[in-house]
DNA sequence: GCCATTTCACGGCCCCAAAT
DNA sequence: ATTTGGGGCCGTGAAATGGC
């Protein structure tokens, strides 16, 4: 019968250090001294041990280093979508500064519904990431007790786009539309666009509440009626 | 046979000791 | 002083072991 260690040196299973470190007959240490560029390895050794884990196949394995370490060096993404030009472009964001601070970022989608992003929370959470960026999703306002598992586990948590409102102790990234929309309305209102100002419905506007509220706080405060519907 | 407990393996990094 | 080796450790799950 085929033992445990005989199972461990199935073909099928990809190269570790220690294989490479078999065929150098060096230890897997030197191997994984050599592979991260530490100083006090030769630059004769360096030079051996990367060619032959090239020629081997080897790529390192990051769950592993994040267990001895203790941190993942990953950060989860879950956005509602990924059509339209916005999310993709704040991803893009998010995976450039994350490469530069030598972190990889894992993304998934909840396409907008509460479940499914409680679904994805905890698949981040199981996956040992350090932190999570996420525009919640448009039923998730009250529903919030996934979110603060993330917080209790020590795990970052950055709202951006849409947060809720009742969750103490998190960050937020938002952009401010409310104002945006008021500062629209009143520029239009005092170039003299009186008509133009309120001529759409807040439903026109925009399908942010806050942008639509911005809206119509502008039109009051101006003394005019509000748009279509 | 079933269940609970213990042991082991996985991959890579860190620290200390030993060799040169 | 520089370079290398070896053991321990991390969290999890599978396998082995023991007791009933």
């Amino acid at each position: 019968m085929e033992t445990k260690a005989e199972k461990a040196k199935a073909p099928s299973r990809r190269t570790s250090i220690t294989d490479v470190a078999r065929v150098l007959q060096v230890s897997a240490s030197t191997v994984s001294r050599a592979l991260s560029d530490q100083q006090d390895i030769s630059k004769a050794t360096k030079a051996r041990v990367r060619q032959v884990a090239h020629a081997m196949n080897y790529q390192p394995n990051l769950v592993a280093a994040g267990l001895r370490r203790g941190q993942s060096k990953t950060l989860g993404v879950i956005l509602p979508h990924l059509s339209g030009a916005f999310y993709p472009t704040v991803l893009h964001g998010i995976e450039k500064m994350a490469s530069q601070h030598g972190y990889q970022v894992l993304v998934c989608q909840s396409h907008d519904e509460v479940r499914c992003e409680q679904r994805r929370v905890a698949a981040l959470l199981a996956a040992q990431v350090e932190g999570i960026l996420i525009p919640v999703s448009a039923t998730t306002l009250a529903e919030v007790n996934h979110l603060a598992q993330v917080q209790q586990a020590g795990t970052g948590l950055v709202f951006f786009d849409r947060a809720p409102a009742d969750l103490p102790g998190s960050a937020a990234v938002l952009l401010d539309t409310y104002n945006g929309a008021y500062e629209a309305v009143t520029h239009l209102i005092k170039g003299g666009s009186r008509r133009i100002a309120h001529f759409a419905g807040p439903q026109q506007v925009s399908t942010s509440r806050n942008c639509q509220e911005g809206y119509l706080a502008a039109l009051r405060d101006h003394q005019l009626p509000r748009g279509k519907n």
